[in-house]
DNA sequence: AGCCATGCACCG
DNA sequence: CGGTGCATGGCT
């Protein structure tokens, strides 16, 4: 029983006890062609592509996955285009997603970092 | 100078 | 003939 009594120092309950933190990456305006339900591909901008989602080498890109505000998890397929000599970034099968939250040009998403463990989550607002 | 919204060729 | 994957061009 007392041997087993817990002896934590502040610092240890204060790193236990301490809630995820969550870090807004970046946001965007949905053009006509992010919210084309053809299409179902959303376009990341460069820069934000290269600083704050994984780094892809290939053209095939990877499987992503990526939990909504509620929850929920989806997966989706991040990739590049070549253009030029540069890239264009796209996010691609979000169809289901679209439809479920009623994505519209005009709204805007919003993807954040959950720390620990690096999890992306996008929400998305829209246009009042 | 080059991103990125969208056009569009071409492949199945 | 619908989508992928690139080309084009408006725009900053």
């Amino acid at each position: 029983e007392a041997q087993n009594w817990p002896q934590v120092t502040d610092s240890e309950l204060q790193k236990v006890s301490r809630k995820a933190t969550v870090t807004p990456l970046f946001e965007k305006i949905l053009s006509a062609s992010d919210a084309d339900l053809k299409l179902a591909r959303l376009i990341i901008p460069k820069r934000c592509a290269e600083n704050f989602f994984p780094d892809i080498s290939g053209l095939h890109g990877l499987r992503i996955k990526i939990q909504d505000i509620d929850g929920n998890e989806w997966e989706f397929h991040y990739r590049y285009w070549l253009n030029g000599g540069s890239r264009i970034y796209v996010l691609e099968g979000l169809r289901d997603y679209m439809v479920s939250k009623k994505w519209q040009s005009g709204d805007t998403v919003t993807f954040y970092r959950v720390e620990p463990g690096g999890k992306v989550v996008m929400g998305l607002r829209k246009t009042s």
